[in-house]
DNA sequence: TCGGTTTATGGAATCGATACCACATTTATC
DNA sequence: GATAAATGTGGTATCGATTCCATAAACCGA
């Protein structure tokens, strides 16, 4: 492996020159300049980051924190974020938490002593260790998804987006409208969803079932799962509608449905959030939500940019959505 | 921030010690391992990986290139990748070519001034500078997808799996056959599956009409195009089954032919590869070729894990596939 | 021609860890 | 009880870059 002082040597000249004519600061003659710049290319010499950040203290990595590497809405997520790091000679050091909360922190940790200059979450959950974990990391830090205290969050607007679904829903005449939703630990996609669409019925003066309320897991299957147990536990009082708050999950309710011979819309609409590409390719196309994940990731990335170059004070911004009206309800 | 000698201090002991507690390694007393561990915990030291990187020249950190992020296929390989490496610590740095040719060459090159410890890449084509640049780079190092010179590759059974998809559909009594591709430039889903189908109907005595070949560009729109080309230009002479190289593109033709008020299959045919999501859910369920992509990103880490460790020679693996028989065909 | 910039280069310290060697003390072995 | 082996700890060099300071030649206006 060749090294900056072999690359001085060969030239001749100090490191501390061959230092400048690659980080192009300070005075280097031109002739000097050619001179090392040709050793570089002949060599194939590359500088090792390691020394650079140890000195530094600067790695250009940026660190991100993702639930499950998998998914549509991770992937686009990550796609935004990449697209403006990288104008930036960033990189992404990836991880993966696989739901586990205390992955999330340990990752926190993790990140840190690689040295990576900035970490941005997606975050699942809220709790006060978490939390901690970020402020003694004290790096710049945004979380995507998750209100968490003390951080620059950019935010869905879940509570309205799940209000506007049921909305819709009522004003195709829908009264009976049941909800397939997740654990409420993740505040955001579990509880503001649900209260939205809990208080757009309340005041439209809807009753709602206890059977009517099932809780997924986020998968398919688990949505299949949560359409038969409202199916067969309302037997008497079967709703017309039913609001998921994934579209992974509306795909399986729908599978289900259809399995059991309803017809969607007519007999039951269904409608969920996220606008997967999946969303617009199932028959009936699924009415749904759209987030703009990668326009989070791009504004996570550009707020993170800002953020290392100078402090800022902890903002949140909530991004807009937009309800996808399709064949579903 | 505080350091290996910050500790040492704290516990009256040399940073040799302090070290050898934080690696498991030598001869420490109980009392001063406590000791040290105790401040471990009270402080929130965690060591700094860039400079036991530049010492040890390692960097726990595995590169991955990849054409695209946020597409299923490359999601699903980087969880299996992840899977593996995260066993043993190792954490991804992610990097996105956006089907630039000479951001894969530039990859390599600063993948490996990061010290990283191999490099897992998704090809989508071969040249000699590329081959080149993974010489001169001299890590381990596993290609994905592509049969590239002198490297250990993982391929898809791509000629075979074209084949046996042709196959299919000529036993479904199909004989004018279009086809779906891309450039050649991707030998493997560009070239060999092009070859699979073609000898196909060679084999078959099929004849091929010019009109009935297209080449897209992996999108669903490219697909929806290339179904409206073959259309349009082969109005006297109408294949009954069009055999796309890639799922999405299946799914756009489908749109396309839907649109057309064609009946899938009845009046045409359809077959895609990749066995997304998507293709279980649309209607009529895509017909298509499993490549269990997630797994062979676990296999590509544990390769890539196993030649980290010890040299290993350069080898060839062939996955499996499974032909995914549903209702398109 | 003289002092002051500008240009050009090198030397030494430093970042935070690990590795190797040296040395002292205990414990085991015959 | 002498010698060998195991245990415990510290000192110093080192990894490959950057940074700061020193030095010197070239240039320049008065």
């Amino acid at each position: 492996m060749t090294t900056i002082n072999d690359i001085a040597k060969m030239a001749n000249v100090s490191r501390t020159t061959v230092s400048r004519v690659l980080n192009n600061k300070g005075y280097v003659s031109e002739d000097v300049r050619d001179r090392i710049l040709k050793l570089v290319k002949e060599t194939g010499y590359t500088p090792s980051l390691s020394a650079k950040s140890l000195r530094t203290k600067k790695s250009g990595v940026i660190g991100v924190i993702l639930p499950k590497i998998s998914t549509e809405t991770a992937s686009r997520v990550v796609s935004g974020i990449n697209e403006v790091v990288s104008k930036e000679d960033y990189q992404i050091l990836l991880t993966d938490t696989e739901l586990n909360k205390e992955k999330e922190i340990e990752f926190i940790r993790l990140l840190k002593s690689r040295q990576v200059d900035g970490i941005i979450l997606l975050a699942t959950n809220i709790n006060e260790d978490l939390t901690q974990a970020i402020q003694t990391a004290d790096l710049p830090f945004i979380s995507i998804g998750q209100d968490l205290p003390g951080v620059t969050s950019i935010l869905y607007d879940d509570y309205h987006a799940a209000a506007d679904v049921t909305n819709m829903m009522i004003s195709h005449q829908h009264k009976k409208i049941a909800y397939i939703g997740v654990g409420e630990q993740d505040p955001s996609v579990g509880g503001l969803r649900k209260e939205g669409y809990l208080d757009t019925m309340a005041k439209n003066e809807l009753p709602i079932h206890n059977e009517w309320i099932q809780e997924g897991d986020f998968s398919i299957e688990s949505g299949y799962e949560c359409a038969k147990k409202i199916i067969k536990n309302s037997a008497s009082n079967l709703p017309t509608a039913i609001f998921c708050v994934t579209d992974r999950m509306a795909i399986g309710a729908m599978e289900y449905l259809r399995e059991q011979g309803f017809s969607i819309p007519k007999d039951i609409a269904i409608a969920g959030i996220g606008a997967s590409t999946l969303s617009k390719y199932v028959t009936p196309a699924l009415t749904t939500v759209d987030y703009f994940n990668k326009h989070a990731g791009e504004k996570a990335a550009q707020l993170l940019l800002a953020q290392m170059k100078k402090k800022k004070p902890k903002e949140k911004f909530v991004q807009s959505y937009r309800l996808i009206k399709r064949d579903s309800v």
